[in-house]
RNA sequence: GGGCGUAUAGCUCAGUGGUAGAGCACUACAUUGACAUUGUAGGGGUCGGGAGUUCAACUCUCUCUACGCCCA
């Protein structure tokens, strides 16, 4: 029994209800132990986030996937989840806070991270609402989060695990600090942009009376950020320079803070670039740190002069004056800072060498300052100019994690698909940095690194400016880590361990104080790690890792397929690879599948400053999710960006409503749901014909799943349902509905309907639904296609006769302006086996699509005709009083001129005799086939145009 | 500076070593019969420029131009 639908289709009204039934049912992920698995993991948005056009691209494509595996009978599992985005996070919590005029270090640490759970109770997760609006059918039942307690596990051991290994380790190092969010940030972390910005060239005196082969008693630098020679060390010149090779060794005087800073020399200062001079600020610049280094300065001693909000600071040596002090680096907020009262001083001094320009009119002008473009440096979350600092921080050695994922990606264990993004891979992973881990934030997983007071001799001492001079312990817990620390501190008579959560905690213990002689206390560090450290463990963690008996680990480890976008590539895929095949010995993903980002209609990046941002809600409210899921999918081709195009979303909305239309047509004329996979028995030519059209679409769309091309298997699908099955087979069948057609009617929109599932998953589920009482056979659960039926020949041709023919009359009668109900007779004197059966078997469909009542075999009566062609036949139809015979002479010679330009062409190829012999044989069959079929045409034609005169 | 990618119908995009396709838009016609969220038919492209390889290039190679992205 089918159920009534309603006259139009309304998305709206069933998307809500089937999703709810599919996740109360359990059908995401029905039970299927003995199934061959299928696995995904999903990128795990931001618990900060909402759903936006990128999300929808790719869960579209992922749901496609997963809904068309689990079809296909596997244990499909899509493994979802929330990141808790450290930086992201903290910095919304921090933000409400400021609207109340409250702060974050008004609270201790915890109270802080209690109350972003308490936001993530409360707003956390809105996605996932979204996420499933969209029908994406992940298995919510295993819902996780990267801060929940088995997945805080997971990155605990993975963290001790790779620091015993020595694969982490702490460094004294320039970091990317990002000076308004106070923390550590990663390189990936950095955006470097080009803006405006100035040249300054400064004279460093000579000391000592030294002067250069001119007799100048200076060497000219010059910066771009004039306030850093607050903390200069040295002044670079190229070993080949003979301009400083008498002075290389010696001194100069820096003006201001009147330090005495040796030149050197170092391949770094480039003799063509401005005076081929440069100084030298290793404490705060990442080529003067190296120059440094080579010089002989230690990173502990290079000269810092900013504080963590890039205010002046004093630096070790007591040299900056003090009306620097507090002073921010550069201009901000209208105060002047750091760099303009140095330029201001320095020219004061006559130190500051003018910048001479022209006017456009051609006067000389003296400016401070060189006007340049400067690629600078800005923190992606915080949006302020990063400063290289130098501070203790924890770093992966990502070079050593680098070569498995490289050498799998070569080896094909993991293919990369579109494959052009290999080169990018192996050139960012062949270029890798250390990769910086810690981030001084409260929300995060907190670094499992304890620090305590280093032993020398028989004797303790505490350090707290600075922790690589303290003895360091790692463990999994404050147990693991006193254990470690005992056996240290036991030699020299310590046998009690105290640890403490934090520096304060152990300041504010008291336990420094006399009475405590024998005990040794041991401070955690306050740093949390990276939220791309833990989501790397996301393909496995996911699944029960670090136990590696656990079942969905094992069945489901590794994944099948990764789907990301191209743009964390490094940030996310690159990291799962390298973690995963360290802790798992195994790639996390067989593939790689990288998609676009999807722009506005204009081409432009989506932002929300410029406000150009598509909310795909607002989309599913207005087309339904079906309609944006095929956008997606249908323009998702590899490699390429998607543009958004409302229009075509829209033209997506009208293909469910045909389906739809086409579905409560087939309903009215007793058209029910299928009972067998296998295809009914048919034995007219339409029904062998459009059982053998499923079956070669179902080929092309397995083939274009297996290649993952989103775009061809939604293109398939469409135009099966549309033009084959909607505009030929329902045209050809009307008003003749006997009992094989309504069994096979049924069975192909079945068909259509599973085939269709995976991209239009509510249209489809619903019209399964109302075709058959399917209580207990959902379409999310059903199975994929399976008969054994395939293309008939006979069937075909006599059915693509059958359309040759209608197409023909339709065109020559819309060419001729003959009405195109009107009914007209045919002859065709000599028919060839093929059309004689067609013409006989029927001839009603002939009546009703091509609007000819009979079809004489006998000679046509002379005067004004139309002719045309269906297959090698040739029909003319008498147009007496109909047709102006001028009109129908120009459209046969065109016809005429048509065929005859590709005869000639082709006939000029074959009998080229480099092409007959050379050209692969079926090029050349093809080629002798079209020419006797465009030659006939021009006989044919040629013959009509004398029966018109 | 290095790397990658893209240039195909008015627009958005597929595509194959054998002379080009889709959707939308456009034009004409149709229409109370599943569907105007429709049907039928049609117009429209020397496949960015140039050179080369080949019997044959939109497709392969080189080069130029334009645009985009990533890295330094």
């Amino acid at each position: 029994m089918t159920s009534e639908l309603s006259k139009t289709f309304d998305p709206s009204s069933i998307e809500q209800r089937w999703y709810n039934h599919w996740e109360d049912n359990g059908l995401f992920r029905p039970e299927r132990p003995d199934a061959q698995p299928f696995t995904i993991v999903n990128p795990p948005p931001n618990v900060t986030g909402s759903l936006h056009i990128g999300h929808a691209l790719d869960n579209t494509l992922q749901d496609i996937v997963i809904r068309y595996e689990r079809l296909r009978g596997k244990d499909a599992l899509w493994v979802v989840g929330i990141d808790h985005a450290g930086i992201a996070t903290q910095m919304v919590v921090e933000r409400q806070m400021e609207e109340k005029q409250d702060k974050r270090t008004n609270y201790s640490r915890e109270e802080f991270v209690q109350k972003v759970w308490d936001w993530k109770a409360e707003s956390g997760g809105t996605i996932t609402g979204q996420l499933r609006r969209l029908g994406c059918s992940m298995d919510w039942s295993r819902e996780q989060f990267t801060m929940d307690e088995h997945f805080s596990k997971a990155v605990l051991k993975t963290f001790v695990d790779f620091y015993n290994d020595g694969l982490i380790y702490r460094d004294k190092r320039l970091v990317n600090w990002d000076p308004k969010l106070k923390t550590a940030i990663s390189d990936l972390e950095v955006e470097t942009q080009d803006i405006k910005g100035q040249f300054w060239h400064f004279k460093y005196p000579l000391a000592d009376g030294v002067t250069l082969a001119d007799g100048r008693d200076y060497i000219e630098v010059a910066t771009t950020r004039p306030e850093t020679m607050l903390a200069d060390m040295a002044v670079a010149v190229h070993p080949t320079d003979e301009r400083y090779a008498s002075v290389v060794g010696k001194e100069v005087v820096l003006p201001i803070t009147g330090r005495r800073v040796k030149i050197v020399e170092d391949e770094h200062a480039d003799p063509e670039l401005g005076s081929g001079a440069v100084k030298i600020t290793p404490g705060h610049d990442f080529n003067d740190f190296e120059v440094g280094k080579r010089a002989g300065i230690a990173a502990g001693d290079m000269l810092n002069m900013l504080d963590s909000e890039a205010n002046v600071c004093q630096t070790a040596d007591g040299l900056v004056p003090d009306e620097y002090l507090g002073l921010h680096r550069f201009k901000r907020d209208g105060t002047d800072g750091a760099r303009e009262l140095v330029v201001k001083q320095l020219k004061e001094l006559g130190l500051l060498i003018p910048h001479i320009t022209k006017t456009k009119k051609g006067e000389e002008l003296e400016l401070d300052s060189e006007p340049r473009t400067i690629a600078t440096p800005f923190g992606d979350r915080g949006g302020v100019v990063i400063e290289p600092w130098l501070t203790d921080q924890w770093y992966v050695d990502a070079e050593k994690l680098a070569a498995r994922p490289m050498e799998a990606v070569r080896n094909g264990d993991i293919e990369i698909i579109p494959q052009s993004w290999e080169k990018t891979f192996f050139h960012w992973m062949e270029n890798i940095q250390p990769w910086c881990i810690s981030r001084q934030l409260w929300w995060g997983h907190r670094i499992p690194a304890w620090f305590g007071p280093k032993v020398s001799g028989d004797k303790i001492s505490y350090d707290f400016s600075g922790q690589i001079g303290c003895e360091t312990f790692v463990g999994i817990d404050e147990q693991d880590v006193s254990l470690q620390a005992e056996k240290i501190y036991s030699k020299v008579g310590f046998n009690q361990v105290a640890v403490f959560d934090s520096y304060e905690d152990l300041i504010t213990s008291g336990i420094l104080a006399k009475g405590h002689e024998k005990t040794v206390a041991l401070w955690r560090d306050e740093d949390v790690l990276d939220t791309w450290f833990s989501s790397g463990l996301w393909p496995f963690a996911t699944l029960g890792w670090p136990d590696e008996n656990a079942p969905l680990y094992q069945k489901h480890y590794p994944n099948d397929l990764l789907i990301s976008g191209f743009d964390i590539l490094f940030f996310w895929d690159a990291r799962m690879a390298m973690q995963g095949m360290k802790l798992t010995d195994q790639a996390p993903w067989k593939r790689l599948y990288l998609h676009g980002l999807v722009r506005a209609a204009d081409g432009s990046k989506m932002s929300k400053s410029k406000g150009n941002v598509v909310d795909p809600l607002g989309l599913i409210d207005q087309y339904g999710a079906d309609a944006l899921r095929f956008f997606m999918a249908a323009m998702e081709s590899q490699g390429r960006d998607i543009k958004m195009d409302d229009e075509r979303v829209k033209g997506y909305r009208n293909f469910a409503t045909k389906l739809w239309n086409a579905t409560r047509f087939c309903q009215s004329n007793g058209i029910g749901g299928s009972t067998t996979l296998e295809a009914p028995a048919a034995t007219s030519a339409v029904n062998r014909w459009i059982i053998g059209e499923v079956a070669e679409t179902l080929a092309k769309l397995d083939a274009a799943m297996a290649d993952l091309r989103f775009d061809a298997a939604a293109n398939i699908i469409y135009h099966f349902t549309w033009d084959t099955f909607c505009d030929w087979y329902i045209e050809l069948v009307k008003g003749n509905f006997d009992d094989e057609t309504k069994a096979v009617a049924g069975w192909v929109l079945d068909q259509i309907l599973v085939m269709l599932h995976p991209f239009m998953p509510f249209v489809t589920e619903e019209l399964w639904n109302a075709q058959a009482d399917r209580a207990n056979y959902p379409l999310i659960t059903a199975k994929w296609p399976e008969f054994s039926a395939s293309v008939d020949a006979d069937a075909k041709a006599e059915v693509e006769w059958l359309i040759g023919l209608t197409s023909a009359v339709r065109g020559a009668k819309n060419e001729l302006g003959v009405p195109p109900g009107q009914k007209l007779e045919a002859y065709c004197p000599a028919p060839s086996a093929l059309a004689a059966d067609a013409i006989a078997r029927n001839s009603a469909a002939i009546e009703r699509l091509a609007r000819i009542t009979t079809i004489h075999t006998s000679e046509a009566p002379d005067g004004a005709a139309m002719q045309i062609g269906a297959g090698s036949d040739t029909l003319i139809i008498p147009l007496e009083g109909l047709v102006d015979i001028d009109a129908e002479k120009a459209r046969l010679n065109k016809a005429l001129e048509a065929s005859a330009k590709e005869a000639k062409s082709l006939e000029g190829r074959l009998s080229n005799a480099n092409f007959v012999e050379r050209a692969k044989p079926d090029a050349v069959e093809k080629a002798k086939a079209d020419f006797a079929h465009h030659s006939a045409e021009v006989e044919r034609i040629t013959a009509a145009l004398a029966r018109l005169g």
